[in-house]
RNA sequence: CGGGGCAUAGCGCAGCCUGGUAGCGCACCUGCUUUGGGAGCAGGGGGUCGGGGGUUCGAAUCCCUCUGCCCCGACCA
């Protein structure tokens, strides 16, 4: 490809809107263009590189042994209404009708319909397993589009079915899907960390993520120093094997708190670490009664924790101010455990502190020196809490776990009998007997894991894309070509004999200053660059420079095809 | 959905407070010069000032309204 013909979309600015990195790279290199809000134009460039990605997913899907297929985007309302989504996904299902004012939904992912075409199809126990993927376009209506692709409302996600016989099966499908995973994310030059995750919405119950680690990450992910625990946040359980509590010490008294309604106003008020405050949070219920959630001041509230609780409302709900009046008889900021007559859950964090300050239920003042089991009864307590850097490792408790941030590439589920059961997916058994599928669900966000590469491996130059990714393997740069029949010559023949030999070449025949020509092959991040000059030329060489490190170093201009060829495959990514 | 902000040339912005000729840098076009890290000089093109309504002799500027986009929070791959 030359330059000249080719549709590059560079700026030298950059985009005032365009928060991280990878987003601000994606719109300087001409990757991507803002359409709407979390809806993009894909450019030449970056469909190149959203298309090594696919391929390399593609390559390992199949050598895992799962059959592509394409499923519709669009979906009828009746498959989301039998599996109960229709009400349960909420507003991020992009709902609409038909000329005949039929309801459809713009399908934000696809157990629905792989269910009904695997019920129709699959009869016996003797077709399974099966595993079938496809790579398409998905559309979620998120509250808040964000970060380019990294959190669009319309993007690409591969997204893989296993249907199986039973229990074990799914296991075994789950795990040629997690190594497959492992091998995806390797080929494609990513350092990728599995982690334990929940579930969320899509169901299930056993679940990994894949992460790529990144300081932008939007997702928090515990590690253990000594042994290989790794777990989202949300994960990670902190039920202490023995629970105690230091002994009462002092007296509980009332103290005026004027205008005190926050934690940190608590704390500068009385002196004191917030890790001897209590808060409540005052829920909605599952019946239509409150509960109350009491953690430590200094933690926070882990929503799935919470969901996992039977009497508290999927999804959680915070009550609104007038609410909690009503339950407790005062505004938000002012409410505490101590004779509060709705169902109380308190966090093992908070029942292990003594002598603590809380709300008093009355406005103005809180409770000090509040001592469980003698001031108000001993507490039913749960694992409520997010985890924070330090917290104890599950695995082994006598280590602390460092918390890093994630970007989630990949995720794959146990999902059971959840869907085949709602959607009638059954296959007959070797005795004849009418079983559900045991499924699982594997997705990949392809058109993420490009803002993750970038964010990943870039300088203040551009974007270093790791060579399975980069839209072109090599650059060409010839200085002075307009003027020189020499440089013009060789630069044709190395294009000629570059190309040949199988790589993907792209050759900058614009009239520009060698300046303009640097500065854009290094903010597209072409790995491998060549520079053809008379200066080199009548020594018989020509320039290569490495990308990555920025080393450059001359080569003899007959023997480069080979050389390039010992060179790109002793790099550390290579296709 | 709550809170905040922005909308003026392809991009980045000024002008608005205090109403009166729409501007700057980059990009773009032409010419000359220049050619190893986003060139210099000269000339040039390009704007319903997000839409609608109002106030006024006169609105980018003041008022109302709608829309879009961005940020913070709750939500999520």
């Amino acid at each position: 490809m030359r330059t000249s013909q080719f549709f590059l979309a560079t700026l030298k600015e950059v985009p005032a809107d365009a928060e991280i990195v990878s987003h601000q790279l994606m719109l300087r290199a001409g990757l991507i263009r803002q359409v709407a809000a979390g809806v993009y134009n894909w450019l030449p460039l970056g469909h190149r590189v959203l298309s090594k990605v696919s391929q390399v997913v593609r390559e390992e899907m199949n050598r895992a042994g799962a059959q592509e297929v394409l499923l519709p985007a669009v979906q009828p309302a009746e498959l989301w209404q039998q599996s109960g989504r229709w009400d349960d996904y909420g507003p991020e299902l992009l709902r609409f009708a038909d000329r005949h004012e039929r309801d459809f939904c713009f399908g934000p992912t696809h157990e629905e319909v792989i269910t009904t075409l695997a019920r129709a199809e699959i009869r016996s126990y003797r077709q399974l397993p099966v595993n079938l993927y496809q790579i398409q376009t998905k559309f979620r209506d998120e509250i808040r589009p964000r970060f380019g692709v990294m959190r669009s409302r319309e993007f690409i996600m591969k997204d893989a079915y296993s249907f199986d016989r039973d229990s074990e099966g799914m296991s075994q499908s789950y795990q040629t899907m997690y190594d497959a995973y492992v091998r995806i994310f390797e080929r494609l030059g990513l350092q990728a960390q599995a982690v334990e995750a929940d579930s969320g919405t899509i169901g299930g119950n056993f679940s990994h993520e894949f992460h790529v680690l990144a300081e932008s990450g939007e997702d928090a992910i515990a590690f253990c120093s000594t042994c290989n625990y790794a777990a989202n946040v949300e994960k990670v359980d902190l039920t202490p094997a023995s629970p105690s509590r230091p002994d009462a010490t002092e007296t509980m008294s009332e103290i005026a708190t004027p205008n005190v309604h926050t934690i940190a106003d608590l704390c500068n008020c009385l002196n004191i670490a917030s890790s001897q405050t209590l808060k409540t949070l005052i829920v909605q219920g599952s019946e239509d009664t409150p509960i109350a959630l009491v953690l430590r001041g200094d933690h926070s509230l882990n929503k799935v924790k919470a969901e996992m609780l039977a009497e508290v409302a999927n999804p959680l709900r915070m009550a609104s101010a007038k609410e909690v009046e009503e339950a407790t008889g005062v505004a938000p900021g002012s409410v505490g455990p101590v004779g509060l007559n709705i169902p109380v859950i308190v966090d093992h964090g908070a029942a292990g502190v003594a002598d603590f300050v809380c709300g008093a239920n009355r406005e103005g003042f809180h409770l000090k020196s509040v001592n469980w089991g003698r001031d108000l009864a001993e507490p039913r307590t749960h694992d409520l809490r997010q985890a924070v850097e330090g917290d104890p490792c599950p695995t082994d408790p006598s280590q602390p776990i460092q918390v890093r941030r994630g970007i989630e590439v990949g995720h794959v589920f146990q999902l059971g009998t959840k869907y085949s059961e709602a959607l009638d997916g059954n296959f007959l058994d070797a005795e004849g007997r009418s079983q559900p599928f045991h499924m699982g669900c594997y997705g990949i966000g392809i058109t993420r894991i490009v803002a993750a590469a970038i964010e990943q491996s870039h300088d203040d130059n551009g974007i270093i894309w790791p060579a399975p990714l980069a839209p072109f393997d090599v650059c060409i740069v010839p200085i002075g070509l307009k003027k020189s029949q020499q440089v013009a010559d060789a630069v044709e023949a190395l294009y000629a004999d570059l190309t040949d030999a199988g790589f993907s070449v792209l050759l900058d025949d614009r009239n520009e200053r060698p300046g303009v020509m640097f500065s854009e092959m290094d903010l597209i991040g072409i790995p491998h660059r060549i520079v053809i000059g008379e200066r080199g030329l009548s020594k018989g060489i020509v320039e290569y420079r490495d990308r990555a490190s920025g080393e450059s170093a001359d080569y003899p201009l007959d023997a480069f095809v080979t050389t390039l060829k010992t060179i790109s495959s002793l790099a550390p990514n290579t296709t």
